[in-house]
DNA sequence: TCCATTAATCGTAATATAACAATAAAGAAA
DNA sequence: TTTCTTTATTGTTATATTACGATTAATGGA
């Protein structure tokens, strides 16, 4: 995209504007809720299920890696990745705190 | 982007990457938290209040709008904008019921 | 060792996003 | 009416994202 002006946000917005992107995708939202239901989950498998190419599904894991929001682990010739669960409860947290901040009222118009 | 292969994801999981995307950007957030803590702000005091042009911050508005996340009324020569409470609660609903789906685990590895 | 399987990485094309200057549009005030 | 103020829109540039084929890297088994 164009570029973000990251300097005039605090790091608070900024992060987690990242983490909100980082979900924003329907392929990574499929993966998650994959992990989700068979906590541990074979790249692989998640290939044949999303219907994407693999390369596609390697690189929208990656985005989850970089966040932090999954871990993966060398299991003989494939890799199984699954939710790191301290991560997945911060964002929990930080997203409540967001929308705790605002209360229920009357739209203005 | 590249284009995203919606047709292959479920209406709710394309619904709901929608939502985080419009919400995925620091001034966005900025933005909403602004209308919360003033519960409705005039589109220029968010611009000086921001530091992002006008046209910018008018585009970020627009994208808050898309989904119908916030709405603006005409106040003479310039527009208040506020949260769209059902809006809002829906979005805060459905991120809940997203996060809760994963229960607190012993990570894989 | 050699081959098969699996996942990461590279290269690339198409498209979307972020930012802004410039301009248009619409109402208020003179 | 003319001018000022405010916001939306248009046009453009630079950059990021999505997707995939092809290739590389790494491990297991024959």
């Amino acid at each position: 995209m164009g570029i973000t002006k990251s300097e005039i946000f605090t790091t608070k917005q900024n992060k987690l504007a990242t983490m909100l992107k980082a979900l924003a995708h329907p392929a990574r939202i499929a993966i998650i809720q994959q992990l989700v239901k068979s906590e541990a989950c074979i790249c692989g498998s998640l290939v044949t299920e999303l219907g994407l190419a693999q390369a596609t599904i390697s690189q929208h894991l990656n985005e989850l890696k970089r966040i932090g929001l999954i871990k993966g682990c060398v299991e003989g010739t494939s890799v199984s990745y699954c939710i790191d669960d301290k991560v997945w409860q911060k964002v929990k947290k930080e997203l409540e705190a967001f929308f705790i901040a605002y209360p229920v009222k009357d739209a203005c118009c």
